[in-house]
DNA sequence: CAGAACGTTCAATAAAAACTGAACGACCTG
DNA sequence: CAGGTCGTTCAGTTTTTATTGAACGTTCTG
């Protein structure tokens, strides 16, 4: 932190995970560690951003279920540290065709209960089920033609991501 | 109405609104009007969804200003009458994109404001302003190949009732 | 012009969600 | 084993959002 125009990115990203649905407090733990770019801990986020340990820890791991987040265990401590993956959003993306894949089946099964004296209802319904399957499957298009994961985030010393799961 | 799968649709429609992060009363009146096929009144919608006049009345122009509802004004009745558009998840797609865009304009003028000494932290987060940008881009196009809307929905005029298909 | 129906707005309420403090179990250290 | 630190959970509070009833201005009808 410790610059205003930090600060005032990490507001942003509050600001534009709320407004996406999300908690502002996702946004802004999001925003500390694309900042940092180094694992951090619960603890430093509770100082960074003045917020309690339980939001902290709910939040992460929110992040880390969508995919946005890393925990990374380091050795020789039992704290653990978080990092913001280098593409925190490719997930999102996924996220959001997943949602929309189970959306259309929803509509679709739907669909498929009308009576029969209401098939020009049931067909336009079974349109908008296609219609999230298609956006499902363009997303998830549009997500493979994203640049690859790359796994060089701290950019200074090695802190092994890969092998170093260590959770107990 | 008068059918119970065709209630369940409409519920499913209001659940889907409000994990997609809109309101409920929403959902419940665009699965109405695309069942429905044919204009209808608020008066109609009150009494279908058992809801108040102010909400549907609100929830109604938020739907129109996401472009998912026509507002078509009947000759000969004052009565405002509502449809839904035949293809009503488009503009939800550019709505989208627009705040991709945005999100993106808003993290890369933070970005910029960054001091000289934190230059990576800069680099990482212009990255993240540079996915929202692409995204944004990527969702045009896809809108782009979707089927062209047809205004052709509150009348017997046309046979082909919302029967494009997707090209892929 | 009186009366009725309409759409919108606004204050108030109801419902839902975020956020917190405190407590707990697990784990390490000395 | 005692004391400290850690992450998580949960009940409670605060904050936000959705929804409503009532009031208002407008427009049509008779």
């Amino acid at each position: 932190m410790s610059d205003v125009a930090i600060e005032k990115f990490i507001e942003t990203m509050g600001s534009l995970a709320q407004s996406e649905g999300g908690t502002r407090i996702a946004g802004q733990i999001l925003g500390y560690l694309v900042v940092e770019g180094e694992p951090r801990t619960l603890t430093q986020m509770t100082e960074a951003l003045s917020i309690s340990k339980a939001s902290a820890s709910t939040n992460a791991r929110l992040l880390e279920n969508r995919g946005q987040l890393r925990r990374v265990s380091q050795l020789g401590s039992r704290q653990d540290a978080w990092e913001a993956v280098s593409n925190p959003n490719r997930d999102v993306l996924a996220t959001v065709a997943t949602r929309f894949r189970k959306s259309g089946e929803a509509i679709g099964e739907a669909a498929a209960a009308f009576p029969p004296d209401r098939a020009e209802a049931r067909s336009r319904v079974v349109h908008l089920a296609d219609f999230y399957f298609n956006s499902a499957e363009f997303i998830e298009e549009w997500i493979s033609n994203l640049p690859d994961r790359q796994e060089e985030n701290a950019s200074d010393l090695s802190t092994d991501h890969g092998a170093a799961k260590f959770t107990g």
